[in-house]
DNA sequence: CACATCCTTACGGGAAACCGTAAAGAGCCA
DNA sequence: TGGCTCTTTACGGTTTCCCGTAAGGATGTG
């Protein structure tokens, strides 16, 4: 098993499990952090000692408050650990649930294994740590396996979210065009856009524009 | 200190904790609900059994799942358990930290205490349970405490709640206006609705419906 | 009772969304 | 080059939203 295990995580109801987790892996060395730049300090520091971590277990999302942090998120967390030391093992383990994010950190930042946070995550999360020690192929957990392989979301490309947000921001068509002019965005017209516009409602059967955007922040798109 | 605690909770990684610091306390009788319906229940049978719980800790935000559930949030189960056994004492987990959702907590369904999770989020809970148990006022986190006090927000109140909702599902004013007055609720003119949604709209710096339920969706109201 | 105040509802005008149609432009191919 | 298709854009007409004003109604108070 792994030595010398950190773990990033701001909730200490959770930590506290999850460190009683890992010990009964028979972990060795378990350490802590609530904000990511700690985590990140202590990944430099060990790595000073010639005694660098084995294995990274992350939080996403963490609190903020009144600390001033550089790193706000596991994301940032982990890419900044990986340009210190590419070769560490990484777990993410967070409430996330949306299937192009997990995707993104699969292909983008190349962790190593994905736990949900849920009803049963902690003996998930053993097994996952162990499936990464034992192979080193891409674990996920059970349940959102399927949700990656959804195609029907596929279609949907940057430009629908980009305008997706435009309009969750509060903008009008006319706004979101001159934007779009500004910015090098095309198509721009507002005709056209409110053609894209109209073909989302169809496809996810939203009454009108309002309805779109519920839709869509459920979806977790915008 | 309390006798028979029920703590719903749906990550396990976080009611192994909770129960955990409950025993610290001194609870003799720890019971534990992944669903808010099998919580109802449980209070239920207790109540049937002579052998009533004391206090119930609830998270807000239960994850959806296969599961059919009647109840799918930590609001609706302290309201149904308020009208099956309305002494029982209530303390609010939560990563909850609008300040006219933990308002309308203590002021709409009368919990007892709120604690937000968080780095030091457990000493708190214990804390929290201990003042509930000794005196029986409203307990708050420390750090929450200020935000109470801001008289400035307006109340959100289950109205506003239920026009955000149909405004969500693509409902256009008049059919709102329409299904009020079917299903009782009032006001139900659709110039007050009109005016009520403007309200919102300026309470949230809303510029359209849809920024407003853009910015709804992100605050979890809907 | 008169008066003030608050809430609900009605109405009207202008802005934006909604929806169909059609023109202008880009790319492809014989 | 001319014909074809697809995309982008423009343009009206209708509906809904948006916002101010004001009438009607309930309640409270001196």
């Amino acid at each position: 098993m792994f030595n010398k295990v950190l773990v990033a995580e701001d909730f200490d109801s959770i930590s506290i499990t999850v460190e009683q987790a890992l010990s009964e892996l028979s972990v060795s060395e378990i350490h802590h952090a609530k904000y990511c730049d700690d985590a990140l300090l202590k990944i430099k520091k060990a790595l000073l000692d010639a005694a660098p971590y084995d294995l990274l277990i992350s939080d996403l999302s963490f609190k903020t408050d009144h600390r001033e942090n550089q790193l706000t998120s596991g994301d940032e967390l982990i890419a900044a650990v990986k340009k210190v030391q590419p070769a560490i093992k990484t777990v993410v383990f967070s409430i996330e649930d949306k299937s192009f994010r997990i995707k993104s950190l699969f292909n983008n930042l190349g962790i190593n294994a994905f736990v949900a946070k849920g009803r049963n995550s902690i003996p998930e999360l053993k097994k996952a740590i162990q499936g990464v020690f034992d192979n080193d192929s891409k674990i996920l957990s059970k349940e959102l396996a399927h949700t990656l392989r959804d195609k029907s979301l596929i279609e949907i490309e940057t430009y629908d979210i980009l305008l997706l947000k435009s309009l969750s921001r509060g903008l009008i068509l006319d706004d979101i065009a001159l934007d779009f002019k500004n910015t090098g965005v095309f198509p721009n017209g507002s005709s056209s856009i409110e053609k894209r516009i109209n073909k989302l409602k169809i496809f996810f059967k939203a009454n009108n524009n309002v309805h779109l955007i519920a839709i869509a922040k459920d979806l977790g798109l915008v």
